[in-house]
DNA sequence: GTAATCACG
DNA sequence: ACGTACGTGATTACT
């Protein structure tokens, strides 16, 4: 047995490496007494990060409690894997830091089902995010384990996947070879290995004691692991891939930023990413920019992004000529070779990258990433896709003989301001079942309401949620300070209760340390330079909340194999043809409640074969 | 690492 | 006292 001794938090703690049969026993052995000792905390150490590559290992798994570790060395396979796999699958309820890349691999790679395990985890990483979702540059204990061993075990605790890049160095690998390459019977890797559930399993009482304390619901942290179970399954799941079409396309762009970076060359701008060299070649073609200080950067550069390329190129939002000047050839070919090379880089390229033997991609779904738990995606970031045009998420597809389909909650972040200050007349225009922003402009202008009303209503109340002033509000919608300062009168006269919760909520949150409670029972901590964004947090959190909620509904109702993506106020999934309209009426039911009286709708579309289906031209 | 930029809700 | 646009992921240049 290789045991390794290391002190945490002023205790000796004791990481042992099974080198043989022997070796296991003992790991069994302690493995079927440690039901003394509460839940054992679980960890997997693997060859990196592209757990759907076909080379991809699981290297290790451990187990240990606050004083003990075990580093299983699963890549010996045999008894290894046997003794790795009995204590995995016997019922035991895990402790796991960041649980859902772990049931991932587990899944995948070690025959345990993440149905299986997701039932009896506790995600350390959920708790410490409901304590405090903030991140260390945000002002908060992050919810690393690194941060958070700094803060609830011992300050000194290493950093061991940060000292571990170092170790990769020292043996001529580097951070994307290090896991994959270093020895397995390397010192530094197996006592880190350990320390990872050692310190894993000393967070767990302390963030128990720290919920308690705060009166963080347990209702709350049952509810984020099963969302975080039913995001796990749509990774798992993962979404088609038209390999084909994706392989086209990412030629196409490639060529399409040559050609226009190639262009680019003959006005001097050898790379068309350097704004340094943009400006100075704009410059000598007589265009004038970065005159004034709102056509510059904040450190003074001249504002080079793409409106102002746009206008330079004669060129609208949507990218038509509008007649207005000549079109600068310079500011055309650089915008073009930019946004070729970036969807390339973002989408296609990343899709081929990350794309599984069968062609399926399968998104990282971060359940609670926000500070206000608003779920991400990562690697692809399938959230952020161009939405104007059609040709990107055309290289994602439904199941053979499935469609996409796509349905969205109706104005939710509204009807939420509406349902927690309680907006009495604007309540009664969602009660009413009437297009809300519409319904505003009748109320402040009357009979004579135009579409041009309801637009400037509408950036009304956008900026009433993001917490705007008027001149923000102004560049935003075009209008003068003028008219959008009576607009917002105006508003503000028809909806008093907004800004009367707002003062509310953050005289409440200055006598609570700062924090917001939602109307989840979340913990939301305010900056104290900007109270003004409480209103945005506890709409923004409500609305991820009532998705939540809709997505427990959905496996509920048996609608979770469809599911593929949840994107902040829609979820996307794929349907068998023939069942599709049913199955769209279902999705809807599940997002349709009320919320304090006012009702929650959603509203579905549904495509053909690929997600593009639904957007740009084909739509 | 920071700034700038661009993609989304 | 007043007013403040919110939240992400990803890439590239530059220090």
């Amino acid at each position: 047995m290789q045991v390794y001794r290391h002190v945490v938090a002023g205790e000796l703690t004791h990481t042992h490496v099974p080198q043989d049969g022997a070796d296991l026993d003992a790991f069994m052995d302690w493995f079927s007494h440690a039901s003394y000792r509460g839940p054992i905390a679980l960890d997997t150490e693997t060859t990196g990060l592209d757990i759907y590559s076909p080379n991809y290992r699981l290297r290790t798994v451990q187990f240990g409690d606050r004083d003990t570790a075990w580093v299983i060395h699963w890549e010996r396979g045999g008894d290894f894997v046997e003794s790795a796999h009995c204590a995995l699958r016997n019922g035991r309820r895990f402790l796991i830091h960041n649980a859902p890349f772990d049931w991932a691999v587990l899944d995948r790679h070690a025959g345990v089902p993440l149905e299986s395990l997701a039932p009896r985890t506790v995600d350390t990483r959920i708790l410490a995010g409901l304590v405090d979702p903030r991140q260390p540059q945000e002002g908060g204990r992050g919810t690393g384990l690194k941060p958070l061993s700094a803060w609830y075990v011992d300050p000194g605790a290493p950093d061991t996947q940060g000292d571990l890049t170092a170790v990769f160095r020292s043996l001529g690998l580097t951070k994307a070879t290090g896991w994959a390459g270093i020895p397995l019977d390397h010192p530094t890797y197996n006592l880190y290995a350990g320390l990872d559930v050692i310190l894993t399993s000393r967070l767990y009482p302390a963030l128990l004691a720290e919920l308690d304390m705060l009166c963080v619901r347990q209702r709350l942290i049952d509810y984020e692991h099963e969302i975080a179970r039913i995001c796990a399954v749509m990774q798992r799941r993962g979404m088609v891939l038209d390999l084909d079409y994706t392989r086209q396309l990412d030629a196409d762009l490639q060529r399409e930023a040559e050609h226009y970076a190639e262009v680019a060359t003959t006005y001097a701008v050898g790379n068309v990413n350097s704004n340094a060299q943009l400006a100075s070649a704009l410059r000598a073609m007589g265009e004038v920019i970065g005159e004034t200080a709102e056509t510059r950067t904040k450190s003074g550069a001249p504002k080079l992004d793409k409106p102002v390329l746009l206008a330079l190129a004669d060129l609208n939002k949507d990218w038509k000529r509008v007649g207005l000047r000549e079109p600068n050839p310079l500011a055309d070919a650089v915008i073009r070779s930019k946004r070729a090379a970036k969807w390339r880089s973002a989408y296609t390229s990343t899709f081929l990258d990350v794309a599984d033997s069968e062609g399926r991609v399968h998104p990282f779904i971060n359940s609670m990433q926000a500070r206000t738990a608003r779920m991400s995606i990562t690697r692809p970031a399938l959230q952020t896709l161009p939405g104007d045009e059609a040709r990107i998420r055309r290289c994602l597809l439904a199941e053979p003989g499935h469609v996409i389909g796509s349905t969205d909650f109706q104005a939710i972040e509204m009807r939420v301001l509406a349902a927690l200050a309680d907006v009495r007349k604007m309540k009664a225009g969602f009660a009413a079942g009437e297009d809300i922003h519409m319904f505003t402009a009748r109320l402040i202008v009357g009979e004579e309401t135009t579409e041009a009303h309801r637009k400037q209503f509408k950036t009304v109340g956008l900026g009433k949620i993001y917490g705007g002033g008027i001149p923000t509000l102004a560049r935003q919608s075009g209008a003068s300070e003028e008219a959008t300062g009576r607009a917002v009168r105006a508003y503000d006269t028809v909806y008093p209760e907004i800004k009367r919760m707002s003062r509310r909520w953050q005289r409440q949150a200055r006598e609570t340390g700062l924090v917001h409670l939602s109307v989840t029972g979340r913990r939301l901590p305010l900056d104290r330079d900007r109270m003004y964004a409480v209103v945005n947090y506890a709409c923004q959190s409500a609305a991820r909340d009532c998705l939540g909620q809709s997505l427990i509904h959905m496996e509920e109702a048996g609608l979770l194999p469809y599911l593929r993506l949840p994107i902040h106020d829609e979820v996307v999934y794929s349907a068998p043809q023939a069942e599709s309209m049913e199955i769209a009426r279902e999705i809807e039911r599940c997002m349709t409640f009320e919320l304090h009286g006012v009702p929650i709708t959603a509203d579905s579309k549904v495509g053909g074969r690929s997600w593009g289906s639904l957007y740009g031209a084909d739509h």
